[in-house]
RNA sequence: GGCGCCUUGGCGGAGUGGUUACGCAGAGGUCUGCAAAACCUUUUACACCGGUUCAAUUCCGGUAGGCGCCUCCA
């Protein structure tokens, strides 16, 4: 399995830091509102990144947050809650929030049951926060301001560490815009909070650190650190996220992370995913080009064909998205469902000797692609060259040649639930039987009739040499 | 200003030093009771300019254009 890694800026082989498995942590949503189709395309590239391992024959132990309090969710639970005290407001929000996220996850096709989420405000996570910030504060790492406590990078670099593992900051790098936002005490630029003490009418934890009343909520890198450090031990293999987050975000989790070890890795790989471009631009609430899966399905789109349209892509380039590129995915995914759906109806005796071997090719050929970096674009080639095949010969009845289990694999790779596709109802087989003996009979009238009924019904006919085989309309 | 990435046919998008993926869309045709599907053909693809090479879309340099990060945005 080779992978990209931010890190060290080459792609690698990964090798697992322990036995056979691979621990991932991805940074999760926050959940002040519906995700929107960018974050849910960084899922979806993590999902295919746990599949893949898996077919690679890796165990995967996969983590993920859910950032519950923050700046936009603090604020967005007093403008929906007003009346409620602030904890209960903001876990009203993120509930819900919580809840559509998952909703979205399950519907782009996204394996929930290999995922450990937790939530940052959980208190196991609160603890392991704490307990980190007193532990880097104890060692010098960390000081305390008016307003909370801050992460001292200068500290970790006379430690002898380097800050700028990922991205290399230059002196000229700083923006006078940061200057002028900087609303925080801290004692210089770079520095970030790792503790914020609460405010006027703002939900908070009980926290105190060398006497002091520290009441307050964590900040968000710190989250990170305690959590996957919680939840997979440290260092672990892989960390992923957004290409936005590489800085400062995932910075900072490196300096907080090993400020207090000996050991100077967080994750062996950082695997980043490129952003979805809508029309050519980033997408923005401003420029109305901001999507949620909701406005997918509202225009009668499978969140399954959005799944397909970001698998379409590589990774590590900008999907472009577009009303006419979501059509065209689609229609691609109706194809495809539709050659699976051959599994369920009738089958010839004679199956063409070479579909063995050609199942064998393409299992490879989407071994290969995938193993490579997630070329899920090229992998997908192979797919469709299957199944132009099987749409070429005609076939009521690869049904038995399934049991070869590769549309299951197909379904372990892509996740485009190929495999488990319902049958049509017995009055609508029995439909199709009637009309092919019109047909036979060459009572076209009735033959046509029937055809439109079961048409209304959502289900379309064509007529082979082996017979009317249906797809899904 | 600093760091990095990208530019492939109508749209999307892999890949390769010589054999020109794949998907969607358009046009024409074959086949068919009709329809659908399938198949065939078709719409001068590799931003531009140099260089290396027997040969470059693929390697190197430059030009133009686009994008991202450098602000708690996936």
């Amino acid at each position: 399995m080779k992978l990209y890694n931010t890190r060290t800026r080459k792609i690698e082989a990964l090798k697992p830091l322990k036995d056979n498995l691979i621990r991932i942590y991805s940074c999760g949503p926050t959940v002040y509102d519906r995700a929107h189709i960018g974050n849910l395309s960084s899922f979806i590239f993590v999902d295919t990144l746990r599949r893949t391992l898996d077919i690679a024959g890796f165990s995967v132990k996969h983590a993920m947050n859910i950032t519950d309090v923050d700046d936009k969710t603090i604020r967005r639970s007093h403008e929906q809650y007003p009346a409620q005290n602030p904890r209960s407001a903001l876990e009203k929000l993120t509930n819900k929030y919580t809840a559509a996220f998952q909703a979205d996850m399950q519907a782009v096709g996204n394996d929930m049951d290999s995922l450990t989420l937790l939530r940052a405000t959980d208190p196991r996570a609160l603890e392991a926060m704490q307990q980190l910030i007193l532990k880097l504060h104890e060692q010098g790492f960390a000081y305390t301001a008016d307003d909370g406590v801050y992460f001292s990078i200068e500290a970790y670099r006379k430690s002898g560490k380097t800050y700028g593992q990922l991205l290399e900051l230059s002196p000229n790098s700083t923006s006078r815009a940061r200057i002028q936002n900087d609303e925080y005490d801290k004692a210089s630029l770079h520095d970030f909070a790792l503790w914020k003490k609460q405010k006027d009418g703002e939900p908070a934890w009980e926290f105190s650190l060398g006497g002091h009343d520290l009441t307050g909520r964590p900040g968000w890198h710190i989250e990170c650190s305690a959590m996957s450090r919680l939840l997979l031990g440290q260092p672990f293999d892989i960390h992923t996220g957004g290409i936005d987050l590489v800085f400062p975000h995932h910075e900072n989790e490196i300096a907080q992370s090993t400020a207090d070890e000996t050991n100077p890795l967080l994750a062996t790989v950082f695997a980043h995913n490129e952003h979805i471009l809508v029309d050519g631009k980033k997408m923005a609430k401003s420029a109305h080009n901001f999507y949620t899966l909701q406005d997918i399905t509202k225009r009668g789109y499978d969140p399954l064909a959005f799944r397909l349209l970001v698998l379409q892509a590589h990774y590590r380039s900008q999907i472009h998205f577009s009303w006419e590129n979501m059509e065209a995915a689609q229609h691609r995914l109706n194809d495809l469902q539709a050659i699976a759906d051959l599994r369920h109806q009738p089958q010839i005796s004679e199956m063409p000797g070479e579909l063995n071997h050609l199942f064998k090719t393409t299992r490879q050929e989407i071994y290969d692609a995938m193993l490579d970096d997630l070329n899920s674009p090229l992998a997908l080639t192979s797919l469709n060259k299957l199944f132009n095949y099987l749409a070429g010969i005609a076939t009521p009845g690869v049904e038995g040649r399934y049991s070869e289990g590769i549309l299951t694999f197909l379904d372990n790779v892509f996740g485009l639930q190929l495999s488990n596709r319902p049958d049509i109802s017995n009055p609508q087989k029995q439909a199709i039987v009637t009309r092919q003996k019109a047909r036979v009979a060459k009572d076209w009238k009735k033959s046509d009739e029937l055809r439109e009924q079961i048409k209304q019904q959502g289900i379309g006919l064509r007529d082979t040499p082996h017979g009317a085989v249906w797809h899904r309309l």
